[in-house]
DNA sequence: TAAATGTCTTAACATACCTTAAGTTTTTCC
DNA sequence: GGAAAAACTTAAGGTATGTTAAGACATTTA
């Protein structure tokens, strides 16, 4: 009964077989609770107020989730893409306004559920709960990761950091976007690069 | 056949209730898989290299928890006290050296699970992958809240912000301690305690 | 109770990063 | 393909916070 291309379904039960057990049975009682999305560059996926309904997997595409502070400001957290989840855990817990912004990148595909289906499918098939589990676990861990990273303050070692850890994705943002994910204004990420460069001729 | 006081059994059965549902024939269950643990003040429950064998309960007391980062650097994350859990779950996980020190500022009572201890229970009693799960996602929530209010930086404000979070811990820290967690030098925190209160005094 | 150790304050100077503004280049879109 | 919008660069001046150092105070330990 499923609208969804067989090829993305045969992706996201590898990521799923990555964490949990899946057999066909199961899968074919989970693939149900997923609908397709597709959104166009520049779409938002949320924007606050919003509630945030849905969890969603991505298939294809790159994102870039903000939060925004008491006074307003846009603070960009990451940039999901392939084979991640995107969302705003805290509004979709709690049915609350979120006060977070996801917008697409590029072109993007995702697998979605609503929370009423998460529920549902928790509750036929327990091991999700453990599937969710690991996954928070992941997000906690690289957020306490990101805070570390944060706290050690030098921009130019936190640059250098991302090309290393995110090294494709370089060429899918604008310096810009990349400034703000380190914190620093474009002018000053601007400089630090044309520093970095001097450094790199000079050895 | 436990040795954990009937009051301090109490306290962890009221915790595990504002997450899930727990009847008595469902904690005479839990209760054997946890082992009670005391800690001195300035005893260590974790130190790296080690690696993190136990999640803990804290039933009574507070603790420092810092990350270690590439430069050996101290960076202070957290102050676990009662009814949290404190822990290094990315060591606990993977079975790696951890990287995080967790001191006791206080005399503590902890109560502990191994992580075979831990996949059993989940055997027996999967609504514990549940709480575990919950308990994650609020982790997560909460280091996403600390990273934006760490982004949005005037550490006047984070100082105010933390006061507010936390009263009563303001009495059980040192001024060292808390500038360690703004992430300033004791000498800033300082500087910045004095313009506060001039500010006061002119209004 | 004294000595030792750790904490807090103050101040001078250093630095990483921000703000604003203007000019240039690149990308988007009709 | 050309106009409009967005991104990038450079530079001058400003601010928040760090560093070092020294003295006063408080707490722990012998």
């Amino acid at each position: 009964m499923s609208d969804i291309p067989a090829l993305y379904l045969e992706k996201f039960r590898e990521h799923l077989q990555k964490i949990i057990a899946v057999n066909e049975d199961d899968f074919r009682l989970i693939s149900p609770f997923f609908t397709l999305k597709t959104l166009r560059k520049k779409e938002y996926l949320l924007r606050p107020p919003q509630v945030s309904g849905y969890e969603s997997y991505i298939v294809k595409g790159l994102f870039q989730s903000s939060l925004i502070d008491d006074s307003g400001k846009l603070h960009l957290l990451y940039f999901p893409h392939e084979d991640w989840w995107v969302g705003d855990f805290k509004s979709f817990r709690t049915d609350q306004a979120s006060s977070m912004e996801i917008v697409a990148l590029e072109d993007a595909v995702l697998l979605q559920i609503t929370k009423a289906s998460l529920e549902e499918l928790y509750q036929s098939l327990p091991v999700f709960e453990r599937f969710f589990r690991i996954l928070n676990e992941n997000s906690a861990i690289a957020l306490q990761n990101r805070l570390v990273q944060h706290f050690s303050k030098d921009s130019e070692k936190k640059y250098l950091d991302f090309l290393k850890k995110y090294p494709t994705l370089k060429n899918r943002l604008t310096n810009r976007q990349i400034a703000g994910f380190l914190g620093v204004t474009p002018e000053y990420f601007s400089l630090m690069r044309k520093r970095i460069l001097q450094k790199d001729r000079d050895s």
